[in-house]
DNA sequence: TGAAATTCCATTGACCCCCATAGAATGGCG
DNA sequence: CGCCATTCTATGGGGGTCAATGGAATTTCA
């Protein structure tokens, strides 16, 4: 299993430290960098999650565009300037930077989103609300959401 | 076999376990993680289920599209982010979370329901009903309803 | 030397593995 | 053609293990 799944919440303790769900560390650890490497989404208030593996074709990906373009300079800035490598200690557990603690509001709990390559990290009561709005939306749209050739998660036999 | 038929009602003894039937099993232990992979459906008071082998298709997809594009993003909070992984235990049971068996109405019995290429789980009653009206629907489309190209007849008699 | 961070140890509660049983299905053999 | 032996599926329960969490001990660095 190489996927990131389900929703875990978490608590962070007074110094900092969160437990990265088991499946999760079950995918990060048999990487070459044993953690987390994350940045604050460009969208929500919420961390970015995923392996350092993950991070490394992105890193390709946009070479691969004009190394000198605006566009490839404002992504780096804003996706590897940002990014931290979080390390795991003994238990599994990592301690989330305080500009990203205080870019998604997480205070005592954190919620690991799981959306297959990579993940996300959310203040929990924050997510419950884009959470509602996200499946309304998935519903409505469901029917035109184009996928790629992969399962119709549902709807028609 | 690589299919998924029939239909099956088992029991859910009081610490929540539940065998997954065995030819359901036979198709599911063969992928890369020995389980199941299950989230509320969208529609449906019920329980959507398959290998986790079309799940990794399907992240695969998306990720080909634009690693980082919210495009998909609510579409895999619906289903990435509310889906288990529910691994077979010696005997070939599951534990269905809390979180799904309230969304189907699960108390004490689970009805397994092939689909082809994927599963679902309804409480039994109200998938008694809503199999009545399924067919209801099925009967008056009947004349409408296209089949591409394929083989027909033999199969069970 | 003091503060922060990292490693180590302890607790508890949920989950997984192992064993046991009954009934159904299968197959072999008289 | 029917009976018995064997296997497999569905089910129940007990105990060991691991994940999540808290705190202490030790290290690091200014």
């Amino acid at each position: 299993m190489a996927l990131f799944l389900s929703t875990f919440v978490n608590k962070v303790d007074r110094k900092g430290r969160v437990s990265v769900p088991a499946t999760f560390r079950a995918v990060l650890s048999q990487q070459s960098f044993s953690g987390v490497v994350a940045f604050p989404s460009l969208v929500y208030a919420a961390v970015e999650g995923s392996g350092i593996d993950r991070f490394e074709q992105l890193a390709e990906g946009i070479d691969d565009l004009n190394p000198f373009s605006d566009e490839h300079d404002d992504f780096s800035k804003a996706i590897f300037g940002k990014a931290h490598q979080l390390p795991f200690d003994g238990e599994g557990r990592i301690i989330i930077p305080e500009n990203l603690l205080a870019h998604a509001g997480i205070t005592e709990r954190a919620a690991f989103v799981g959306q297959g390559r990579r993940f996300q990290i959310w203040e929990p009561h924050s997510f419950a609300e884009h959470e509602a709005q996200a499946v309304e939306r998935a519903k409505r749209d469901r029917a035109t959401l184009k996928l790629p050739s992969a399962p119709r998660g549902e709807g028609s036999a």
